[in-house]
Order: C-alpha cells, then sequence, then structure tokens
DNA sequence: TAGATTGTTAATCGATTAACAATC
DNA sequence: TAGATTGTTAATCGATTAACAATC
C-alpha cells in the first residue's frame, strides 16, 4: 500500500465508488472492468485505476475487479470497519429527519446519543436514540469515547455549540448549519453540509443554461434576418 | 466579462465567498483586499484575484474591494438576481426539515408548492407552503414555470418521481435522496446533497488522523527502546 | 506623491489521461 | 494459448501560485 498523501479528490470518489458498487452487487454483478465502471460514473477507466492503485492492487490482469471484494476494500479505507461512534447536538427538523431516516450504521458509524434544550423531549427516544440535556453534554462526553458530533442546531447557537464541543474535546463536526465553523489550521476536523451552497451552485448552472439557450436563439434570429 | 468556460472549482469557491461577504458586512467590514479576504478563507490571494478575474473586474487598486458591490456581483453570477422557481416533493423529515428551515428566499429561489402522497397532509400548509397531492404533479408543472424540484422522497422511488419530473419538462432536480438520478451527458441539470458521502469523507479523515497519530507513537515508542 | 493592491501574464505544480509491458 | 485488462510510467492538460506593470 502506498503512503503518500492522497488527494481531497481522490477521498470524494471514493463514496461514489462504494455506492455504485453496492447498486452492481445488487443487481447480481459479480465482477466488473475499470472500463465499465467508468461508463456507470462517467470516470475514465486510466481515473479509476489511478485512484485505486493510490491504496493497493484490487484488480486482476485479463479479468478486472470483483465488485464485493473492490466494495469491502473501499469501505476499509474509508474507515467503515473502525467502530466511529457519533452523537447528535440539536433535534429539530434537521436534527429530527437526521434520528428518523439517516442509517448511521449503513456507513459504519454508531449513534449513541442525541442533545437538546427543549425539556419537552429531553428523556424521549426518537429511533432507538434517547435525548439528553444539553447541560450534561460536557459530562457525557468525558464518560464516553465519542468520535462525531453531527450539529444541527440553530445557527444563531452553532458556533457557541461548536466551541463546547471542542472545548470538551471531541475531534470531528459533522457540520449541517449554515456556519463557518473553524480557522483556517484548527485541528478539527469539521465536514459541512451547506444546503445553500449546494443550491447556489445549482442556480449557477441553471444561469449558465439560459445564457447559452438564449444566445442560441440570438445567433438563430441573426442569421435568419440576414437571409 | 470573459466568456470561457468556467471551471467548476470556481463555481464551487463562489457561495463560499458570499458567505464570507455577509459575515463581513454583517461585522460591518465595508472593504477587503484579496489578501485579507484569503486569510478569512484559507485562500490565496492570487486565487482569488483569479477566481473573481473569471467574471470582471470588482476591485480597485490600492484600495480592494467594496464588500457590498462585490457581494452583489457575485450574488448576480450565481443566477440570485433570476427569480427561480421550486416546488419540493416529498414531505417526510428532510422534506419538512427544508420546508420549515431553509430560507430558499435568502438565495433568490421561491418555494411554489409541496406534493406528497399522504392524504392527510395534502392541503395542509408548511411555512406558508401548500401541499399538493402527488397526482396534481404533472398537471401543476404544465401549467406553472418550474426551475428546480427538491427531491426529498423515500429512496425507493426516487427514481421514478425523477422519471416523472423528466418527463414532465423539468430542467434541474435538487437531490436529497442517495440515489445516482441521471446517466453521465443527461441533459437534466442534477446537483447531489448525498449525506453518506459526506459522512464518509469525513470518516476517512478521522482514520487517516488515528493512523498518523498511532505511527508517531510507535516511532517515538521506537525512539526511546532504543535509547 | 508614495504605498497599496489590483488584474493579468508567466511559471509552477498537481491531476488526469494515454500508453504499454506484465500477466491472469 | 490468445484476449483482456490490470498497475504503472510518461505525456498532457488544467489549476494554482508567483511576479509585476498598471494605477488608484
Amino acid at each position: 500500500m502506498k503512503k503518500l498523501k492522497i488527494s481531497n479528490n481522490v477521498i470524494r470518489r471514493l463514496p461514489r465508488y462504494l455506492r455504485k458498487l453496492d447498486e452492481l452487487a445488487e443487481n447480481g454483478v459479480t465482477r466488473i472492468s475499470s472500463f465499465d465502471l467508468g461508463q456507470h460514473l462517467g470516470f475514465t477507466p486510466s481515473q479509476i485505476r489511478q485512484d485505486f492503485s493510490c491504496f493497493g492492487e484490487f484488480g486482476q490482469q485479463g479479468y478486472g475487479y470483483n465488485v464485493a471484494e473492490l466494495r469491502h476494500e473501499i469501505g476499509t479505507i474509508l474507515g467503515m470497519d473502525r467502530g466511529l461512534s457519533a452523537i447528535l447536538i440539536g433535534c429539530g427538523n434537521i436534527g429530527r429527519a437526521m434520528l428518523d431516516n439517516f442509517c448511521f450504521s449503513n456507513w459504519g458509524v454508531t449513534l449513541k446519543a442525541a442533545f437538546d434544550v427543549n425539556s419537552e423531549i429531553i428523556g424521549s427516544n426518537f429511533n432507538g436514540i434517547t435525548v439528553f440535556s444539553m447541560e450534561n453534554l460536557a459530562e457525557y462526553l468525558t464518560n464516553n469515547k465519542i468520535d462525531i458530533a453531527v450539529l444541527t442546531v440553530p445557527k444563531e447557537v452553532a458556533k457557541n455549540v461548536a466551541q463546547n464541543l471542542i472545548d470538551s474535546g471531541i475531534g470531528a463536526i459533522w457540520n449541517f448549519t449554515n456556519v463557518e465553523l473553524t480557522e483556517p489550521n484548527s485541528p478539527i476536523l469539521v465536514e459541512n453540509v451547506h444546503f445553500s451552497d449546494s443550491l447556489l451552485s445549482l442556480s449557477y448552472y441553471i444561469t449558465e443554461r439560459q445564457n447559452d439557450e438564449a444566445a442560441r436563439l440570438a445567433r438563430l434570429a441573426k442569421a435568419n434576418s440576414v437571409k
């Protein structure tokens, strides 16, 4: 296995490989070549082989890759067998959506507890996860080894809560608030899910397409008027 | 304004500039240099100037950029003044979270209606948005010009619903289901919010950090034993 | 004016693609 | 064995960074 620094681009492609391989396995596909996998994902075969070669040799000349085996290897690379643990902070709509629908265990992460300030839901149970008071957060973190804090609090309190988490020794935050949590060079790992960034990118591409279409029509009109 | 194809990397940075400029404006900052903005975002000044120069000249030598003006320009580039319209499909937890908490209008998009199959909520109202029956979806789309479909349905029906949307002429899907909706080269714009991809990337970086730490400790132990 | 900072051109760096020997 | 396909090295392409004249 190579040990050079792996680029972020490669890391971001790994979950896509994983999902596609799961889908292929579900459809009964047991082997696949880099060429065919590339067809499915819109990648070149070269890129796929180059990506995998960062981590080892998972294929076989003349055969390709065994789907189940490759799936397993990529899962391992992504840390799915690490038994990572998580807690969720903030049981509003998004928090509830994650508690009720997002299957953490599918991705190798165990959700251990939830926290909220609302006394009406403290002590209750969503999808098997108990909601504790925020007042007990620091204590909980000293008594339990937790790898990830899922941050689904209102954005007004996001920075504060994040600071508390960091002070309590959390090492990674999965951030659903639309707030930038860390200065550059912070030792805390922060993975952002910024809905607005995603929507704005889509908005850009829609705008671009509209502009392209308008330009096409203008060219057409001009060509007609010349004729 | 340049008209060469803008790279995806640049587009994905634009919303981050936007958010940071909003934050600066809130804090009363009225002008900023590429150097200082870079400090805030962890970008080089060169990259920032290079990014902006794709779209025009927004700064002034010796002065830097006017925060409010630059914010407005980037909003325009991202299509925030286009009056884009959206509907939301699927009022489960994630759909409800978006209806109740996500402020579409902050990003220049107008949410017009929601759709669901559950007769208990059809006709009701979330945050000013009426829920219609899925049966009326195709009809609604022929009578209303809608730019974006926000797809928050259960993943089992995602492909089907997406196909219906495409058949009804929708041009862009904001996809919250963990399903790949389009083949490469589809004319439909799809922007994916894949929670699991995000979590797995975080999982990778946590694993990497653990490995680095273990390696450091091993080196330390070895050095001590030699001594 | 002098200092600061832009926009842009050139240089560097890194990522993707192509090519091919190795081998199943 | 012959055909297929890998893993890897070399070539190309694109993105980031550095440098600097222009100018506020």
